[in-house]
DNA sequence: GCATTTTCACCTAGGTGTCAAGTT
DNA sequence: AACTTGACACCTAGGTGAAAATGC
C-alpha cells in the first residue's frame, strides 16, 4: 500500500457451487442435497474504518470482527446475508480511492482481490458437527459457561482468542460458519 | 462545512482561572480554597471518526461519549487528565484538513473553536452535592441498582439518557464533571 | 424427519454509586 | 478534616450453546 493513499477494505461471500448440502452423521461428512436455493445478489460489508490511509491500515492487524451473517433476507442490520446449508467463499477486497476526477472510467484497475480457500465454509444454523461445538466451547470466552474442564488441557493452539476465523464469523443469530470438511473422523 | 472536505473535531479542557475549590455543605456552594496545583500542558481529544469528509460530520448528530476524563497524571489511556477540585471550560475545535502541500503554513486560519461556556464544570473524584449523586441514579441507566423509585416519577425532562452533557463526560474513574454552581437549594 | 427459531442460564466486558479504608 | 482509592453489588449490553418449541 502506498501510505499516503486512501483505501476501502471490504469483505463479500459467493457461493462455492450452485448446491445444497446436508449433513450425514454416520460418515461425518457433507452432501449434495439438491440445487441451491435462489438468492439475491449478495451484500458487502466495507470494514468500518474504511476509507483509511495505507499508512493506517498497514499499521496494525485489520480485523473484521464487526461482520456479521444472517440467514434472515429480510435483514435491516447491514450484516451479510447467507443461505443456510450452502457453501461460501469470504472474498477480501482492497480498494484504492483514485483521487482523479474521473475515477469511475479507473474503476476496474483500482482494486485487487484475495481469496484463501481454505476460508470456505457451509453456512449453517446450528452446528452439525459435535466436534465443532466443542472446540467452539473451548476456545470461545462467552461459552465459558458450558465447559466442564480446564481449556489449558486442550491440544496445542487451542487457547482462547486463537480462532480468528471462527470469531470474526460470529453469527448474528444464526447461521454461523462451519468448516466444509470435518475430515471425517467423527463417529 | 464543505461536505466534500476533510475535517478534525476535537475537544480539550482549558483551566477557568488558577484557583483551587472546596465545596461548603453548609451553604451548598464551591468556595476558592487557594491557588490551582501545577498542571502538565492538557491532553487534546480527537473524535475517533476523525478525519472525516464534511457531508459524513453533518449527516447525523456528533457524539463525543468516548471521552473520558482521569485524574491519574502517569495515565497510559490517552483520557483528558484533569485536577480534582478545579473548574474547567470544555473547547470544541472543528480543524479543516488543507490538502496543499504547505499545510502548516495556513494552520492559523484552518480551524474554528467553539466555547460553550454553560458547560464549565469543578472536576470531582466523588460527586459533592447529594442532589447531582440523586439525578445521576435517576437519569443513568447503570445506576438503576440504587433507585428506590420509579424514574417516570421525575419532573419533566428528567428522563434516561436525556443527559448528554453529564454522560458524555463519564468518569473513566475518577474525576467525574459537577455542575459548577448546584444554585445553592440544598441542605 | 429435519431445519430453524425462541427462550434460557451462563458468560464477557464494563459503567454505576456505596462504603470502608487509605492518604495527605 | 477533606479528599482519594479500591472492593463491591448491581446494573446494561450483548455473545454463547442447550433445549424446547415451532415450522416445513
Amino acid at each position: 500500500m502506498d501510505p499516503m493513499a486512501d483505501y476501502m477494505l471490504l469483505m463479500d461471500f459467493v457461493p462455492v457451487d450452485d448446491k445444497r448440502y446436508r449433513y450425514a452423521f454416520h460418515s461425518s461428512s457433507w452432501l449434495v442435497a439438491g440445487k441451491a436455493d435462489p438468492a439475491t445478489p449478495g451484500r458487502v460489508h466495507y470494514h468500518p474504518d474504511s476509507p483509511a490511509k495505507g499508512a493506517q491500515w498497514m499499521k496494525q492487524i485489520v480485523s473484521f470482527d464487526k461482520l456479521k451473517l444472517t440467514n434472515n433476507l429480510l435483514d435491516d442490520n447491514g450484516h451479510i446475508i447467507l443461505n443456510s446449508m450452502h457453501r461460501y467463499q469470504p472474498r477480501f477486497h482492497v480498494v484504492y480511492v483514485d483521487p482523479r476526477k474521473d475515477s469511475e472510467k479507473y474503476a476496474e484497475e483500482n482494486f485487487k482481490t484475495f481469496v484463501f480457500e481454505e476460508t470456505r465454509f457451509t453456512a449453517v444454523t446450528a452446528y452439525q458437527n459435535h466436534r465443532i461445538t466443542q472446540l467452539k466451547i473451548a476456545s470461545n470466552p462467552f461459552a465459558k459457561g458450558f465447559r466442564d474442564c480446564d481449556p489449558e488441557d486442550w491440544p496445542r493452539n487451542h487457547r482462547p482468542g486463537a480462532l480468528p476465523l471462527m470469531s470474526a464469523f460470529a453469527r448474528s443469530r444464526n447461521p454461523v460458519a462451519s468448516p466444509t470438511q470435518p475430515s471425517g473422523t467423527e463417529k
